[in-house]
DNA sequence: CGAAGAATTGAGTCCTATCAAATGCCGTGG
DNA sequence: CCACGGCATTTGATAGGACTCAATTCTTCG
């Protein structure tokens, strides 16, 4: 476990709320053109290479992200190693909803990631003024609340198969609502990371994967997944 | 599967906010005594008997609750029947967070239920209004996510034995919290509850509990369990 | 007291984990 | 260019924990 704890380095380049393109899809959609620009001097771009830690679960979190490139992952640890992932963040996903000064989570970056930074306390400070920014906040957590909820289900009561194809088609669906729709879905974390985040190994996750290639219903490529029976895959999500 | 899909009996005997006793541990607890009186006038007080339904999910809720008395449970079911517990909600807690038009899940009562219901749309306007009970509710909106978290930890990477000891001392933790600190926790849900939630069978749960009363680290009781060796079950929790 | 539901206990099976090995992939350097 | 090393992934064989099916015991309550 080597914590590479650097903050990312700050890239300041060009960047322009205005003309953002994941704005639409952050919460930042929620402000009005004068706000945004004070929001964006709160703001500074981050990168993040590869296994660089945005957040350390327990640690006073020092900023909030919105992910502008890449995908990074949230997990939790168990003292004994267990890992289980949370959630995966793509562009438009705001890390540190919360809003509380310790980081429920830990979250590092997949691959190189480009990042939002707000320092923590400056944007509770923006976002206390501005109810409606609040209001997104919340209806935000909540969505996020409720994909939890259908993730407990998805954990403990949905066989290895089921969990593999709500993970493709909730990937499918994520990455349609930030305009990249398409059936072929790219899986920018490995299979273990898979696996940690359906609470299966790598072994079942990489079974179940050539099962269902097997049968037809996806076509493994690299780096991804085409969804080839759509049918069948959501009459098994559907259970 | 038989709703009694009443709403409830409304009973508006001797109600006031003021001496509340489930106050401090609602999200009233956020409101000046002003702001108070005025969410008083959109309550009432509602009674549901055992199975009765507080809320059914994908339709729309009418209401948003604080119970006051009695526990009720919040589950998603899946077409064929499997069912995932997502909480139970105790005295204090707030269902119907997310302000959203149709619920996420369902509710019902596990035993008598009294709850202070809000009309759903004006709870939703009164709040808009009060941006620091809009920070309550986001925060408690982020506790909850975070709680959800734990539990896919619990669900996707734990054994049966850790589940149920961190089950049985999250309860207690939570009657602590409501001024019902002791080593002796209360389960007002029956067994298939539990297993519902835990992402197990009905049978695992009761071999595990006898297992660990065997083992004298519990000690069962009549709807209830005694915890008889904090440590060890500590220690099993921790992983 | 007796019936109905809840909980416990038992026996056997299955799904997924575990352990182990082979294969594939890719960047590096000879 | 190709061989090599390291890592990710796949595949195989076996074991184990929780599930399933079934029966018994315990509670509750009319």
């Amino acid at each position: 476990m080597h914590h590479r704890l650097a903050q990312g380095c700050v890239v300041p380049l060009g960047r322009d709320c205005l003309t953002c393109e994941t704005r639409p899809h952050s919460i930042c959609a929620a402000l009005p053109e004068g706000d945004l620009l004070d929001l964006q001097a709160l703001s500074t771009s981050v990168h993040f290479a590869t296994r660089e830690m945005l957040m350390v679960q327990g640690q006073p979190a020092g900023s909030v992200y919105t992910i502008t490139c890449g995908c990074a992952r949230l997990y939790t640890l168990l003292p004994d190693g267990r890992r289980q992932i949370v959630g995966f963040a793509l562009p438009g996903d705001f890390i540190g909803l919360s809003l509380a000064q310790t980081a429920g989570f830990s979250a590092d970056a997949i691959g190189p990631v480009v990042a939002c930074a707000f320092p923590r306390a400056g944007f509770s400070q923006f976002v206390d003024a501005r109810p409606a920014l609040l209001r997104r906040l919340h209806e935000q957590a909540s969505h996020e609340l409720s994909l939890a909820q259908e993730q407990l289900m998805l954990l403990g009561r949905r066989n290895a198969q089921e969990r593999i194809v709500c993970f493709l088609l909730g990937l499918q669906q994520r990455f349609a609502r930030i305009g990249r729709a398409s059936v072929t879905v790219p899986l920018p974390m490995g299979r273990q990371d898979i696996a940690d985040c359906l609470g299966l190994t790598i072994e079942t996750v990489s079974r179940t994967l050539t099962r269902l290639s097997r049968e037809r219903m996806i076509l493994l490529v690299p780096d991804g997944v085409r969804l080839l029976n759509a049918e069948r895959l959501a009459a098994i999500a559907a259970g």
